[in-house]
DNA sequence: TCCATTGCGTTAGTCCGACTAACGATGTAC
DNA sequence: GTACATCGTTAGTCGGACTAACGCAATGGA
């Protein structure tokens, strides 16, 4: 039985590196992203806004206005799906949607004041969120965190 | 001119707090994580496998035989998708599905030799591939980032 | 001993997000 | 003027997470 058996329990190598699987970041990755990615979806949710109207918002309140194609740039949203998000926002009277002079292929779109003040709701929200997503580190920690996240993003975008 | 369009730009509280969308952290695991699952999709496609593949095999591996139940708990692929799965590797005689005497709605799976070497040369592609997706970071601070990612993971296990 | 409940493997199908293709209209470069 | 690029838009693909429901087998009381 003992012997029989041998060929299916846990070896040395694996012995030496246990939970293996556990430790691979990809996964810690992805298996994280979808917990956090519905945690924020069903959180915006309540605010009646989804993720992508947060992005939008705070990148028209940073850095003014701009194309759609400029937006999706920015934000990393397809512009293609930019299309259907600003829809949501210009319906909801919190952005404005005007054709520019200067280039009559372009849309330019604008944050309005009631815009701004939602946005101001969707921070407080967001921040809520964070906390309980960053739950279990304190705050040095999840600088690092985020610093951490972030080197590793930008080298991503660089090389591809 | 200047006035009419000064509610369109940057205010203070976003001086104060530049790039406030790259800093979320919730958008910088998503963003990271299309990024990653990429890398590691195209890379294990190299050589023949998913990584579901990986997950199952290491699980095999460093924990023993396991009806499918069982390795959907352990590994966080849904049962029903076990199904394909398993049938993928078994397809390749890398694990074998019996049935089990002791309780017959139970499949037992064990990996098989082809498997175990099958596995180790996934070990070697993940670690190349994890190599390039943490390239920016030191060793510490790979360990680093593992180990938050890992506290939060199980933060979020625990609590759902 | 019957019955209700639970867990098993499996099939089918939903939902959503990332991504591609192609369009007409407009702008730019040679 | 002609070729090419960019813009907003529509439609549709693809893959991954997840749900529902099935027949079957085991379990645990009344």
């Amino acid at each position: 039985m003992i012997r029989a058996e041998a060929a299916d329990m846990p070896d040395d190598s694996a012995l030496k590196t246990p939970d293996r699987l556990r430790r691979r970041a990809s996964r810690l990755l992805s298996q994280l992203t979808t917990r956090s990615d519905r945690l924020i979806t069903e959180g915006l949710a309540g605010a009646d806004a989804r993720k992508w109207h947060y992005a939008v918002l705070t990148s028209l309140q940073e850095h003014g206005p701009a194309s759609q194609a400029e937006l999706s740039r920015r934000s990393g949203i397809y512009r293609s799906d930019m299309v259907g998000v600003l829809n949501e926002l210009a319906e909801r009277d919190l952005v404005e949607r005007a054709p520019d002079p200067d280039d009559r292929r372009r849309n330019i779109i604008t944050i309005s004041t009631r815009g701004r003040r939602h946005l101001r709701r969707l921070d407080k929200v967001l921040d809520d969120l964070h906390d309980e997503l960053l739950a279990p580190l304190s705050p040095a920690e999840r600088d690092q965190f985020v610093q951490l996240l972030t080197r590793l993003l930008d080298h991503h975008t660089r090389t591809s």
